[in-house]
DNA sequence: TAGCAATACTTCACTAGTAAAATACATATG
DNA sequence: CATATGTATTTTACTAGTGAAGTATTGCTA
């Protein structure tokens, strides 16, 4: 059996035919969810770091600046660790850079020496300003095609699944 | 405003309100679907990560296998490439580590001298013969509480999002 | 209140990943 | 058929990311 592929098949489709004729005993129907999944990620990822390439922060920095953004509060770096699903060592040393380019500040917090809270500066939201919409947008150009009722459908189920890979809840 | 969360939210809705306290004229609803698609990825990522420590192999050394052990003839370095998502660079790495434990060896192609085929070794397929039951099994879990009408719902949803993605076809 | 375990962050030393240059081969063109 | 252009892979030189050790501070407990 050649490995070809017929006409409106996708990249999952194909690669699950593929597993079919190498592993006849394997049910490989999860691959339909979760390869779809995985590749949309780790296209999503990409088409996000091209985007962001002129702007001046890489993907990692700007989740960072966002989860500040979007916050009532500054965080403490632990807090952007779990936000970003990072490193520790990571958020520091983005936190480094960040605050070397005037984006975030740096600031102690008074009941605890060991805590840093970073906090955004005006420069720092500017650059949300700018790049959260059009990022949504984006996003919303992912989903042309679903109408509103489709996407919340999507949403459901994907919160299900979301739900049974949550370490015993989010926070 | 609190950064608080009500009760039966999850990580998703917790964004998303954050965001629509922040930027009120920005409708995020787009992220109910890529937030969670991101997020999902990203925690299938780890959770692979964490059940290949003990194999021998790193998660992206076993996608290369994995793409081997699915094709029915030998695959070229470009082949591997594409189907891995990541650079040449890399294939060319990893082939070289996969080489020289001897899970793949390299090939030259008669009609082309500048290619290199990947082909797996009976080691490297026992590898796979191992580790791929074991994913899909994993992955069968992550979609516990579907029913398998849902599971179809949320693949052909899913696909259509792909297909907006996939750079003007996928081979 | 002294000592000790725990916590929050940073530093260090290392591994992984990449873009661009280099290499080797193939193909088209005059 | 020599040369130029294009393609496939590897190498190089660099950047990014991490686990583990280190530092500073807090909180517990006797």
């Amino acid at each position: 059996m050649p490995t070809s592929s017929a006409p409106g098949e996708d990249f999952v489709d194909h690669v699950r035919h593929q597993w079919a004729a190498a592993y006849p005993d394997v049910d490989a129907e999860p691959i339909e969810v979760l390869g779809r999944i995985t590749r949309i990620g780790a296209l999503a990822l990409h088409q996000l770091d091209r985007a962001l390439a002129g702007s001046g922060v890489s993907r990692v920095e700007f989740e960072i600046l966002c989860a500040l953004a979007r916050s009532d509060r500054p965080l403490r770096a632990s807090e952007v660790t779990t936000a970003t699903m990072t490193s520790g060592a990571s958020t520091t040393k983005h936190a480094d850079r960040l605050a070397r380019v005037g984006l975030v500040e740096r600031l102690p917090f008074e009941r605890d020496g060991r805590v840093v809270l970073l906090h955004l500066t005006d420069a720092g939201r500017a650059v949300v300003d700018q790049e959260f919409p059009a990022r949504v947008d984006r996003d919303r150009r992912m989903l042309e095609g679903l109408t509103s009722d489709e996407q919340a459908t999507l949403a459901a189920l994907l919160r299900r699944v979301a739900a049974n890979l949550e370490p015993g809840g989010w926070h």
